[in-house]
DNA sequence: CTTATGTATAGACAGGTGTCAATATAGATA
DNA sequence: TATCTATATTGACACCTGTCTATACATAAG
């Protein structure tokens, strides 16, 4: 799935107010953000060596059984944000930065004057 | 309620693990941020002229009820993402660019070397 | 082929969320 | 005081979400 399509010639939240559609599009990644669990998992990829982790590296650092955070793997690929790639038994996962940039892109407030 | 003070020191989610409680704190912005209505409801805001917006500019946007827009304001003021101020009648939102600003560095991405 | 390991899926369930109608509150005006 | 308008709160309800256990699937190793 191609992410947050919408927004490539969008504005900043500041500028214009967002169209229903656009709303849709980027609540949707926000959401999959909105979870301490998942922004962990997000981080402990984006942070590991190599710039990919497989599940194994990431289920040891949580209280939360194997198919949550499956779940949550899951949910942050639907959104974009991240990408996995099969190699041998395991399954390596990797952040997308293009769709954190147009995030960070969209919520960025100019300088005041 | 002061944003995301845990962040105040904090590094890019990319560049090393987020711990359980700043994840728990940011995790709620995010959330805020993930309902399309709130979406809107904020760039609303943020882009109405003079930088505020009361709730009557706000609810004629939409076709959910006074109370559910009402309650969406609530959600966003109480992470931190608009502030509001009564005026005679009418009561007066503002967005907190420091929330939002933070935010956006949580997130930003290293250019690639 | 069988077994072991890493990961994903299915189904269930408690708690959370977005919405509404009804009502309450705050301020202005008479 | 009474009444009107703008906004907030309450309570209800359908739906969604995060979590678990149990199980299935994929790959590797005997």
């Amino acid at each position: 799935m191609e992410p947050l399509e919408l927004l490539e010639c969008g504005s900043p939240l500041t500028r214009e107010p967002l169209n229903a559609d656009q709303a849709a599009a980027v609540a949707r990644v926000f959401k999959a953000l909105g979870d301490p669990v998942r922004l962990r998992i997000l981080s402990i990829v984006a942070s590991h060596a190599g710039g990919e982790a497989c599940v194994c590296d990431i289920t040891g650092a949580f209280d939360v059984s194997q198919p949550t955070i499956s779940h949550h793997l899951k949910v942050l690929k639907e959104v974009g944000l991240l990408v996995s790639e099969r190699r041998a038994s395991w399954v390596y996962y990797r952040l997308v930065p293009e769709t954190l940039a147009e995030l960070s892109g969209l919520i960025t407030v100019p300088a005041p004057a």
